[in-house]
DNA sequence: ACGGTTAGTCGAAGCGTTTCGACGAAGCGT
DNA sequence: ACGCTTCGTCGAAACGCTTCGACTAACCGT
């Protein structure tokens, strides 16, 4: 490896220039660059980035925290992760995936104190999350994907929860529902605090409340037997409804299936919209599913973007962003099924179609 | 930021013994070494990882290189990098995320000597890749996921697709099926040399020659959609056939949608097997999955301690290890429908449909 | 009682950069 | 022609740590 004294030999200059060359920060004549730049070609020279990191005081390395249990990540986290690295890596910086529980501010202030990191994202933030506090006191700059309860300070993106719920209820609402039930996480995850399970159950009940309809909501666990078990709850709860909205990823699955089970066709009886939902996953399905695709990517990237510029220039304000999900119509929404017929629990007319989706 | 500097006058010691003390790396009496202790303790000291960095040549952050393309990361690759990531970090390491495209060895390269990685894991590799003879020339500690043509002198760990395709077919010539097309990752891809496509064409073609019976593949792009063309190229094909294959996890829920359509049941008049399948995808439809389950947070976590063993202790001998993927029979396969009589048997049960992940 | 180990500690020399203060040489206005 | 900036460059001092070579005692066997 060479170094710059190499190339300083080499090019008959003394280090500091050839660090000048590198970083711009002092004029040098055209003549000594050119010498300065072929001698780093020739040597191969490439900076020593522990030793500029020390000298400088910024490492240009940027952390993402967040928890990784061992069932992974799901789509939209992904997206948040590989929209972040690309901006960071864009950038010129390093972006180090840093596995953190959303229980241990301990675990974060030593990264913090290590000065490993000249900033960093923090994904998975709950409405109350000491991590954030651990971060500011160690006076490191900050963006949260998600966001605590009081945000001022703060830097966030977060998904425009509020706004995609409404627009869920309200294109379901539009169709003619009125029986319209909500699948959220898991009830866990919603005493936990967990901000996208917490605001988007406010929101549904916001927005059933200003069409006059009663919300109904069901906590289900992140998987496809738990959306089987909400739907089952659902229907029991509400025999006749016509619409699911689901929040869970996860459950959709279970929930289509159970549907299809008890013969209750999509969307000819019931209608079924997933919010926070991936293109790719939203086609996997036939029909496919009406739903809010989320903006993973754009999230990470904004974030880092936001946490970069806060690096560069003046750390001067807060980014505060609020992205909602788009709605995309598919197959699995329709009109209303008329006013039910027979009361009760009766099972449907689903008739002739078979339950195949 | 307390430095050592201070630890140590608070301490009544010189430096070079509290960095003794931190690294164990000479005896220290039991007296001093308390006093150490305590006054870092007080001082909320934490060691500045640069210079540590910078003065012991070795960072202790390591690089994990992949491609990243827009459409984001398949279940399998996410648990790569989660399995890594958490084995890195149990060891006291740091993981760097770097974007690098399967066709820049100069980025590679210029990463590679730049010092920052004490060693790096490879991800997709091809079977001709140059990256990894940059990553060699430069020195730096390797281990692939996936594997190169020749791997001589490679430490990698990767499925074992052989023994995996091997037991798929095996699995449904067991119940008695002769038509199976093997549906594979896209043209493309297998014209690039994508290791696990390349593979598992082989690998079929033998299969299925040990079996006497003619292997029919056919090339779908990763989607729903393209899972679909397959299915209906497949039929094309081989109109009687009894039972399809595929490696391809987007792919799959096209060809389960398609089948549901041609009025095909799974498995009454198809059987489906999935390859390289989480659980938890093969879980969400209906009926699930039967499939081959890839190994993809051990396969992360044990080239991620391959690579820490080759750092720590003797950069000795390579690491290579296969690891099959584990068949996990559900409800997609059953016995082969007897010999052809009519066609399309009246409705089915079809089934399913779902997601990533 | 004496050289030879060994345990425990210290001081100083790096590691490869950045950055600060200095300094000579031009170039400027007047 | 005079001081004054500005330009271009240099040397040296950090940055916070590891590590090497000493050095002092205490301990060993003989």
């Amino acid at each position: 490896m060479a170094t710059m004294h190499d190339v300083a030999r080499r090019a008959r200059v003394s280090v500091s220039t050839v660090s000048y060359v590198l970083t711009g920060t002092r004029p040098i004549s055209e003549a000594t660059r050119t010498r300065v730049l072929e001698a780093m070609a020739e040597l191969g020279y490439q900076p020593n980035a522990m030793a500029r990191g020390l000298a400088s005081r910024r490492s240009r390395i940027v952390g993402l925290l967040m928890p990784m249990d061992e069932r992974g990540l799901g789509a939209t986290e992904t997206a948040f992760v590989t929209g972040a690295a690309a901006a960071a890596s864009a950038a010129g910086y390093h972006l180090v995936l840093s596995p953190v529980g959303a229980a241990d501010p301990d675990v974060v202030r030593r990264l913090a104190t290590q000065g490993m990191f000249d900033g960093v994202v923090l994904m998975e933030v709950q409405v109350d999350d000491g991590r954030v506090a651990a971060l500011q006191e160690a006076g490191l700059p900050l963006v949260l994907i998600g966001r605590t309860g009081d945000t001022t300070g703060l830097s966030y993106v977060d998904i425009d929860f509020e706004q995609t719920v409404h627009e869920a209820v309200d294109h379901l609402v539009g169709l003619g529902h009125r029986r319209i039930v909500y699948v959220n996480h898991s009830a866990s995850a919603i005493a936990a605090g967990y901000g996208p399970a917490v605001r988007t159950r406010d929101a549904f009940v916001a927005a059933m409340a200003r069409h006059r309809l009663e919300p109904v909501m069901i906590a289900s666990e992140d998987s496809a037997a738990g959306g089987r078990a909400a739907l089952s709850a659902a229907v029991a709860q509400v025999p006749d409804l016509t619409a699911v909205l689901a929040m869970n990823e996860s459950a959709i699955f279970g929930i289509l299936g159970e549907l299809a089970v008890r013969g209750r066709a999509v969307p000819g009886d019931v209608s079924v919209v997933s919010m926070v939902t991936s293109p790719q996953v939203a086609e996997l399905v036939h029909p496919a599913l009406t739903a809010l695709t989320s903006p993973g990517a754009a999230l990470g990237r904004i974030a880092m973007e936001a946490l970069l510029r806060q690096l560069e220039g003046a750390a001067g304000q807060n980014h505060q962003q609020l992205l909602p999900c788009v709605l995309e119509i598919r197959g699995s929404t329709g009109p209303a099924a008329p006013p039910v017929g027979g009361a009760g629990g009766g099972a449907e007319p689903a008739g002739a179609d078979p339950p195949d989706r």
